[in-house]
Order: structure tokens, then C-alpha cells, then sequence
DNA sequence: CCCTGATGTGCAATCGATTGCGCATTATTT
DNA sequence: AAATAATGCGCAATCGATTGCACATCAGGG
């Protein structure tokens, strides 16, 4: 026992042809070139001395290693998963495997874990854990290797990516607020240095300014980091201020999150003196109490929308960049209700888990 | 543009001397043997054209990629994110790169990405999808290919496990709802031919007789899959029944909260009508409404200590394999209340999400 | 019956990095 | 100063799978 696997020699030998007619025989695309009965014979012997495929071996020789480098900035953001799932079934589909990596937002980890799946070698990237300037982008633009941002997107060009119209979500959400009566509506906003948390900031601007609400009435702040711990800062600060905000519209659910911390710990309550709107429909949130009112995005579709551009990319490397944004939808829960009058809470709107 | 990366090769012959020589240069532990001022020009000149290790070379040559695969049975559930978490550190600190595949449940998969990860090359698995008997484990083990197994185990012997005292776990749930004044506990089984499930199930069934609950009064129903819609499906099963149970003990947190949407179905409340505890404390069940009375087990710390017995595993081939087995704790939230006299819901303990 | 063409298989080079062995040069010892 | 040890580096084989090319065999047509 122990010894080392078997390869094609191995499967050769027993069958008293060549490594090449071994190779070719397990291959589909080149076993019809070879009678069938050989055929037969070898993928018999293969399978009996429990034959498997060396990748790195086919890898180097062919330079293709069917398979694709998934990085997320935070695995713990439930939000991603179901993305990954939706890349994850697509991939399958056309014989890729994803690869997960992690990068846990540190910039340095990403830089490591980049440089180690490229020398690992994979076929393409799909990232979703891109900076609006974003080194290790540039870096494949310049090396032309096939690359899909998801999610988050970059200022420059030339990069195909999957976003959502983040701008028109926030919007949907001021709206939402602005129907509600509320006119002290304040942003939580994400890290600027990321697409979701500029373009949603942006929007929270437009239509602020749309709806006329006074400058004064529509404070901002930033959190450093799309987490909880770090909403609930962000979100104290606003709430300790001399005229605090009525309604807050956060950048991501983990930010909503934190402003639930902040709530309990100054003793108020949630939509009674704060409505809350969050952003991502993120798994659980709709069991919250109070269950979340948020911006949904796409999970599944985005997953499998980029892992089809990135197929399209492999296929074709002469496929123009191009983009593809989703359109999300508001989903009205609990944690929000009209100025003033606010709601009894009754049966809420309650989404099952996703469904593998 | 688009020309293939630099090879030893090419930093061989932009420094004039030979691929040997770089490869020494380029590697920690070899560059003692050369001269210092080779080894900076080799290293400068590496560094001018780019050069990256080309790790399927590598690895065809040395048999070792110093990457680890890590399977897990559902990327949906949040319980895994903070264990890969632990994993990732700790390996992270020896150079070695986590990848992440995900069975999504489905055996099929299962085996098809363990299929995939061995032809790629990964010096060993960490395995969370395991079940009681599972061929895959049986492989590994009959080829001496390093493994651990996390949270779930296997029945057979020979495996390194890092798994929970799930037993204990069990009869901690059912005491504290014991005391609380519950008879009538119900268990809302996992999976049978998972470890977890199994063992959950037998300290279900230990507590409930050292407690002297009639046989009756435990009724026992299994969910088919660790999943939110499965849990309320068995949940209502047992609710339908005659005489319900008061209280109900589920395997893990998705089925707790399957429970949540029966009692929503039903139009009955909890804690009001019916105690629920779960298992493992996975991230955000603090936030629900109810606040999740469940069962913790250390995320982090399972991933760190699976992280470090793989290593010793790749370290030691010879190392005997054993286990790990981590104590529970109980977390008492809003989702049990004394029978007959629910508590009011006053502040609950909340849990801030891991910080990564 | 020979020639052409098709078909099936073997040969050997190749991908890029690693490493045991050996040679050459320099340092050390007596 | 000569013999020996130590150091620095090059040579070439090797890992396992793939693939262009060549060769052999056999079928069919003239």
C-alpha cells in the first residue's frame, strides 16, 4: 500500500498498448479515432487499477487546467453563498470546477491568495472581492487573463463584469422612506473604495436631491468595512447627534444589522423610532425581528451570469468585455413603517432559505 | 501582449546562468547554497520580468502542492463560513492555500468534486460532508491519503476527527428545557446517516430517560436534510398530532427555523406555545425573533484544530489518527420559556457576528 | 495484383520546475 | 607549496499526460 497512484504507463502495461493510445482512449474527443474494442479494453484497466487522471500533469502539457479561481472578500457575508451557487452550477455544467478562496477583506491576503491560485493555475477568475481601483484587475487586464468581477465593479475599463443597478436601488429605497413620510432620512454608508458602497451613496444623493430633501435632512457616514460591528459605530454616531435621522438606508444587510446593535444598546426600537432599510435580501434577514425591509439582489442569477460570461471569455479570449446589470427589487418587511404612526407588526413577508 | 508567463528559463538567461541555479535562488530553503549577490541578481531579475511559479510543474515534480482541499456539504449554511475561517488561519500561518468545494448535499457532486480535487492535486482533505459511511473517507483511507473529518465522523475506525460532544450537547437541551418544566419534548431529528444527526438523536433519547420522560412523551420525528423546509415539515408533522409536544429539540439551527415557519403557518408563537432549541449557534440566530435558544459548538476552534491535525497528518505520514472532540455550550435565548408561564421578552443576549 | 487512401497505433518531444550527481574553483590545512 | 576539504554552480534526468508525425495494416478501386 502506499504506492504511488497509477498512471498511464501503469494502465499501458496491462493492457500491452502505448501511454498515447492509453491517453487517447480515455479522452472523448479523441477515442473515436481508436477501434472501439481497444477502447473498451483500456477503460476496463483503467478502472481496474483504479486509474485518475494527473491534473497537474495534463495541466502543464495542455495549459488548461478546467478550472476557475471564485474569491470572495468575506465568507462569513451570507449574502455570497448563494452567488457562489449559481456560478457553482453553471461551471459544473461545462465540466469546470470553482475554486473558493477567501480573502476576509485584507488586502495583503488577497494579494497572497491571488498569487498562489495563479501559479496554481487556474483557467479564469471570477472576483467579487474587487476595489473600485483594484491592483490585482489591472494586473489581469495586462496579462489578458480571463476575468468576470461580480458584484462589486471597477472605475476602469475594460473588465466584463455583473452588477446590480445599485443606483436605482438605493433609490427604490429613499422612495420607499419618502412615501413613508419620512424626511430625516440618513445613509450608512459602505467603504467608498468599493463600487457597491459609491454607487449606492450615489444614488441615496440623487434621490434625495430628487425628492427635495434639504442637505441638512440626509446625513451620511461611512463605515469602514461592510460588518456589523461596524454599522453599529456608524450607526450610533448618527443617532447621537442633536436632530438623529428617522429612517436610516444602509449600503448592505450587515450594516442593517448593526443598527439593531445600536438600537438596543440606546434602549429604542425598531421601525417605532427608527425605520431601517438594508441592502442584499442576504439569507435570514426576513427572520429578523423586526424582519429586514431591503433592497433584494439577484444571488443566484449573478452567480450564474458570470460564470456564463467568463465560459464566453475561455471559449472566445477575443470576446469583447461587456457588462451585465440586474435589476433588484425592494422587498418591504417590518423594519420600516410610516412617521410617526408606525405599524403593528402582522404576518410578515417571509422568504424560505435558498434551496440548494 | 498575451505571451505565455516567464518560465526559469527566462530569468536563467536574462541573469546568465542556469534554470538550476534559479530554482535554488528562488527557494528559501536552497538559497544558502548559493552565493548571496547570485541569488539577489537572480531574485531582481525574477522580479523584472515577472516571474511566477508555474505550480503544476512544481508539483508534477515533487508530488506536493501545499494546498488542502475543504468540502463542505451545503455553502448556504452559515455555520461552515466561520469554521473555514478557523481553517484557513491556521493553515495560512504554514503556507498552505484552503480550497473550497461545496457538495451542495448531493452525493453525485460529492463524489464528482473529490474526483476533481484528487486529479488536481491537493496535498489532503478536510472534510465537512462526511457521513456515517462514506466511501470517499473508505477511499482515503485504503490510498493513505491524509484526511480529517470536521463535525461530522465516520462510524469506521482509522479517521482523525474533530467533531462535538454532541451527546452531551443533546442532554444539555433537553435538561435546560426539563427544567423549564417541559414534558412533552419532542426531538426534530437530522439525518440518520449523518453523525451529527445520529448522535444528537442518542443524547435526545439518553436525557429523556435518565429524566424519566415517558417514552411517549418524546415523540421523535427526522428531517430528510439539514434544511430550513425540511424542518418545517417535520415540525408540522409533530404539531398536528394529538397531543403536541411543548417543546421540540432540533438536530441543528435551519430546522429550528423550519420550525419558526410551521409555528407561523399554525398561527402559534414562540415561546408562547411551544419551546424550541437548536444546535450549533450558527451567525445571526441571535438576531431572530425570537432570539434562538440553541446549542453552541466552537466554529473557529474546530477549524483551527482540524486545520492543525491535517498538518501533522502531512508532517508525520506515520502519525496515528485520533480525535479532537470539543464540549458544547447552551445558550439560553428567548426561544424557551417556562411551561405555562412565558416570559416576557426582555433584553436578550446577543452575540456580535464573528469578526473576521 | 498494385496503388491509393483510410484507419489504427506507436514514437518521441514537450510542458516547467526540481534535484542527485559531479565538476570546477576557491578556501583550508599541514 | 601541495594535498585536501568545502563551496558554488551546471548537467541532465525526471515527474505524467498530451499530441504532431510517421508508420503499418487493411480495404477498395482500377
Amino acid at each position: 500500500m502506499a504506492r504511488s497512484r497509477p498512471t498511464l504507463r501503469d494502465v499501458a502495461e496491462r493492457t500491452g498498448v502505448h501511454t498515447s493510445t492509453v491517453s487517447r482512449a480515455l479522452n472523448p474527443d479523441t477515442a473515436h479515432r481508436l477501434s472501439p474494442d481497444v477502447v473498451a479494453q483500456v477503460r476496463e484497466a483503467a478502472a481496474a487499477v483504479g486509474y485518475r487522471p494527473h491534473g497537474a500533469a495534463a495541466s502543464l502539457r495542455t495549459g488548461l487546467s478546467r478550472s476557475v479561481a471564485v474569491v470572495l472578500p468575506d465568507l462569513t457575508n451570507p449574502v455570497f453563498p448563494p452567488i457562489v451557487c449559481g456560478i457553482e452550477d453553471t461551471l459544473a455544467a461545462r465540466g469546470f470546477l470553482p475554486i473558493v478562496a477567501n480573502t476576509g477583506n485584507d488586502v495583503d491576503r488577497y494579494a497572497a491568495v491571488f498569487e498562489r491560485l495563479m501559479s496554481r493555475g487556474t483557467d479564469g477568475f471570477i472576483l467579487a472581492s474587487a476595489r473600485r481601483d483594484d491592483p490585482i484587475v489591472d494586473h489581469c487586464v495586462a496579462e489578458s487573463i480571463p476575468l468576470v468581477v461580480i458584484n462589486r465593479t471597477v472605475d476602469r475599463d475594460g473588465v466584463s463584469a455583473v452588477v446590480n443597478d445599485d443606483d436605482r436601488g438605493a433609490a427604490m429605497a429613499v422612495q420607499h422612506l419618502h412615501a413613508l413620510g419620512h424626511r430625516h432620512i440618513a445613509h450608512l454608508g459602505g467603504p467608498q473604495t468599493l463600487s457597491t458602497g459609491h454607487a449606492r451613496a450615489r444614488g441615496f444623493k440623487r434621490a434625495t436631491r430628487a425628492l427635495d430633501l434639504a442637505a441638512a435632512e440626509v446625513a451620511t457616514v461611512f463605515a469602514d468595512a461592510y460588518r456589523r460591528a461596524a454599522g453599529c459605530r456608524a450607526a450610533l454616531d448618527l443617532l447621537r447627534r442633536a436632530e438623529p435621522p428617522t429612517a436610516i438606508f444602509c449600503a448592505n444587510d450587515l450594516l442593517a444589522l448593526g443598527c439593531y446593535d445600536a438600537l438596543r444598546e440606546l434602549g429604542r426600537r425598531c421601525p417605532e423610532d427608527l425605520s431601517i432599510v438594508g441592502y442584499n435580501d442576504m439569507p435570514f434577514v426576513d427572520l429578523l425581528a423586526p424582519a429586514l425591509t431591503t433592497v433584494r439582489i439577484q444571488h443566484d442569477e449573478m452567480g450564474r451570469q458570470a460564470a456564463r460570461m467568463l465560459l464566453q471569455h475561455l471559449d472566445d479570449p477575443a470576446q469583447h468585455p461587456f457588462d451585465v446589470v440586474l435589476r433588484p427589487e425592494l422587498v418591504v418587511r417590518d423594519s420600516t413603517a410610516p412617521l410617526g404612526r408606525p405599524k403593528r407588526t402582522v404576518a410578515r413577508t417571509s422568504r424560505p432559505a435558498v434551496e440548494v
